[in-house]
DNA sequence: ATGAAAGCGCTAACAT
DNA sequence: ATGTTAGCGCTTTCAT
């Protein structure tokens, strides 16, 4: 009893073309449905291969064709809701396309991100979908456009990189719902973001993420028209995975802010948590905004009121894109910039002390 | 000006053993890592590589070792947060062997993962990773293992299907939770999941997904040993995107449930929606748990007592022991079954009218 | 319309 | 240690 019956080799286009008692060519058109094959060929090749139980190896057909029909994706991280829709978003494109999606996290760091578009090139994606970890560097993803693929950016934008991009109003966004903030009468507003940033945040400064960039510039401009400058915070660089003490330092201390923009519906999780442990009611005590129509904002207390991203959206057209760059469309990039809309609840009200 | 320039033909392992001046097996050899090369050869031969700026073409070197370092992953959706926590476990313990994930979503349809398996195949996948849509019928899985590729299950198993899976102790955990309710007097107790199901459920029953059968076990158990079997009550086939209709008719009516059972968080939320709306207090009015410990159940009301699955756990184990098989453990096939755990909070009191 | 043979980029015997 | 030569399974000229 040797192990060589389960080795069973695949049955290759070889076999069926015995089989049918045709060459290996016609098999293989007929197989493959290309060139020119006569109806009975067809049909005996086809029984054949019926018969003999084949299955198309379909990084041979890659090989031979250049084209692997597989579509690279790298996200920040697939566990975070707002990747997540995205993923799905463009997997239904891709594959109702017929092509497959390989996935990758990249943690937001540009050394992942390298590494996950040197594998996946070397896997011969037909084009890459990427948030990419940093707007202002764009050397990870010059890789791509090197080897010739197409690459389409969602989510953000980088600087100097004339590839396509699908992303939202962030900048409208943020300034609506900061509007919603100065209207009540507040001043002393965060802005809070996990973006990496070390130290503090200076007026003009160039950031990491454009769309963080984005809303913290429609943060500001309402600020400015509130002119609330002086009062008015932008924190940035906090851990992910301890929001929790950077919203607390925000809300104690002599001068506690009165209001958050929350810069993702994680953090703004986080900023409600700290609310509730520090015994602050919502929108009483502080009135909290977030981008992202997160589920759980909806039944929070009075109802957190969100700007609401068409996520699901943003991940179908970058697929969109890509694939008609890869079937051929060789025209100039385009940035698309999807609507973000406001869906206003029960968490602004007038700042406490103003009353 | 043609685009000639912009087709650049890629660098092959040919082109490097020719700038190097050597033969294109030691090429190959130096460039792949294998074999045996001097220092020197090595040395030249990655010199000439970084001039030319060669890459590996992954699919050839597939192509002939037959290992392609890709394994394919099946899920229902990614949007699930179940499935996203899953999927970044498997991608994180993947990844770091040096393998790339193929994600693709079944939606729970025999259909999809049957496409979504044979697309895999083709693509030589490694191996499969897969939450099987269903746990009775085992067709569509079964062309993994003819075709001679190791598979493993996560969060649900398949009846007559001898492979590999990493599961969480269901039974157990919807029996405790279960118990929590009956304990504090509970007697019109429904259980509510959204697994495909025409028709009420009749005892004993056998269902298609098997980490809901043992859910459904586990509370039938409490439940009997309540003597509550006269009113306590299962309800599957809810439709995922009107979990809310369901759940009303259970709280309303002459004689609604006091307590339920959410057969995962996006249900509990529902209900918890539903019993906003309708003006029941947790746990006043309603008692409510569920499975996974979901962000959102800290914080609402009174917080959501849960049975917390050790899910990025799961994905990661499930890929620990594909790459073992992968790398050729031949050994039997194990069940692994993950322990659950409870995570009280405050949705749980008496029914109302009992006091 | 069909067949014979070359070739995709790599690895794997088999020499030397 | 290095080179030569076959393949891997498919597509694609090029003949016929």
């Amino acid at each position: 009893m040797g192990k060589a019956s389960t080795v069973r080799r695949e049955v290759t286009v070889g076999d069926v073309a015995r089989e049918a008692n045709v060459s290996k060519a016609t098999a293989a058109r007929a197989l493959g449905d290309y060139g020119a094959v006569s109806d009975d060929m067809r049909e005996r090749v086809h029984s054949a291969a019926e018969r003999l139980g084949y299955r198309p190896n379909e990084l041979a057909r890659t090989m031979s064709t250049g084209r692997s029909h597989t579509i690279g994706m790298i996200v920040g991280d697939i566990q975070n809701p707002f990747f997540a829709q995205a993923t799905r978003g463009a997997a239904d494109v891709i594959n109702a396309a017929g092509f497959d999606l390989i996935l990758s996290n990249s943690d937001e760091t540009a050394h992942s991100e390298r590494k996950a578009i040197s594998v996946q090139l070397a896997k011969q994606v037909d084009g890459l979908l990427v948030a990419p970890a940093s707007s202002l560097d764009a050397s990870s993803l010059a890789a791509v456009t090197e080897a010739g693929r197409p690459l389409v950016l969602f989510d953000r934008t980088v600087a100097d990189l004339a590839v396509d991009a699908v992303i939202a109003s962030n900048r409208t966004g943020a300034f609506e719902l900061t509007r919603l903030l100065t209207s009540a009468g507040h001043r002393r507003i965060a802005f809070l973001s996990t973006l990496q940033h070390d130290g503090d945040y200076r007026p003009g400064e160039v950031l990491l993420s454009s769309s963080v960039a984005d809303r913290v510039a429609g943060f500001e401009k309402a600020i400015a028209l509130a002119g609330a400058e002086g009062t008015a915070i932008i924190r940035l660089g906090a851990p992910r995975d301890d929001v929790e003490r950077v919203a607390a330092e925000l809300l104690t201390g002599s001068e506690p802010a009165t209001a958050i923009v929350a810069s993702d519906s994680l953090i703004a999780l986080s900023v409600y948590r700290v609310a509730q442990s520090l015994g602050l009611q919502i929108p009483r005590d502080l009135s909290l905004v977030t981008f992202d129509d997160a589920d759980w904002t909806a039944l929070a207390g009075p109802g957190i009121t969100v700007i609401a991203q068409p996520i699901h959206a943003i991940g179908a057209e970058a697929a969109r894109i890509l694939l008609r760059r890869i079937a051929g469309d060789g025209s100039e990039p385009v940035l698309r910039v999807l609507d973000q809309t406001l869906i206003e609840r029960g968490s602004v009200a007038p700042p406490r002390s103003s009353t």
